[in-house]
DNA sequence: TTGACAATACCGTCCAGACGGTACAGTTAC
DNA sequence: GTAACTGTACCGTCTGGACGGTATTGTCAA
């Protein structure tokens, strides 16, 4: 029965994310995520020592992945903006709010700091590759502005309107704009 | 020392809205918002039945406030375009980050369909005042971007960064942008 | 090659404390 | 007398986390 498996660690921070999205980002309990994942409490703990380590890995990992799929797309060729764009686009045409974020900021505001730097880390090397800050800015907020409504769970554009600002916000980018 | 008072609503919402602040707003417990309101934890209770009924208050309270900020400068004769871009701007300078959201997200994320209602409300009032939807799209979500930034406290703009793009939004909504 | 030990990866239980909420008797301003 | 509380005591539930086990897989000297 107790086969150790390599994968725990996954399983578990997706676990989480699914308790948080189900239940409301405020009932994360250990309890909920650990049956969630088909693994004990105590094994939770065994794989993250405290809620808190559970929750600052929940927020790591979801910033890792982006990071990579962008530093994938830019290897592969695609301009910066354009992969932001697409990749941030994409996460907000996801029908899975991400519930893991109000999670860690209930549990403490600055679980989000890997969040804050990844933003700042962004907007700097957005700026370096392009020449117009202003509007560089106004497509930016543009689209963190998208993406709140969607954690937020506010629907408030059709497919339509979103698809028609994405690809205005892509033409200001490309300096085709204001 | 138990003088009623009229206005232990009022008292007992902000001193919510500071304790989400200073504790978390996942450590928003009865006990600290009675205290904090100089009030009994029997007078809070009072007051508002039940944690729900609290945050429910909280939220439309804030909400309630926004509105009536932004009906009376349009009533004043300022145009909806102007006024929601200046009480937004001036809802990011504040050093009170709105925790109280986050509180009443992790209670229940239902208890925020006033603010999205709220939001639906104030995009349709604008998008029947302005000509070009998509650049009001283009404003409305980079404004709504700052303040999720705000939110979530990510320092990301100097002041003069987040002056410059509110005048440049101002100018996109005025129709001499894009 | 085998026996001793150690490390890994868990399981299942228990507990102290926090929290939401109730109950109720007393107090004071109007 | 009533509205608006205060203060205290209490209850049931939930939760984080500590702890003691257990099975499986190395490691390594004799």
């Amino acid at each position: 029965m107790s086969i150790p498996r390599a994968n725990s660690r996954e399983r578990i921070l997706a676990a989480a994310a699914e308790v948080a999205r189900e239940t409301g980002p405020g009932s994360l309990s250990l309890d909920a995520v650990a049956h969630r994942a088909g693994v004990s409490k105590g094994g939770l703990l065994y794989n993250f020592p405290s809620k808190a380590k559970l929750m600052q890995g929940l927020v790591a990992s979801h910033v890792e992945e982006f990071e990579q799929l962008l530093d994938e797309a830019v290897a592969g060729g695609e301009p910066l903006v354009s992969a932001y764009l697409r990749l941030t686009a994409e996460a907000c045409e996801k029908d899975e709010p991400a519930a893991w974020i109000f999670s860690a900021m209930a549990e403490d505001p600055d679980f989000l700091e890997p969040v804050n730097q990844h933003r700042r880390r962004l907007l700097d090397r957005l700026k370096a590759e392009t020449p117009n800050v202003t509007d560089l800015l106004v497509v930016f907020f543009a689209m963190e502005g998208l993406l709140s409504m969607k954690l937020f769970g506010t629907a408030i554009l059709s497919a339509d309107e979103r698809k028609m600002l994405v690809e205005r916000l892509s033409q200001i980018a490309g300096g085709r704009g204001v």
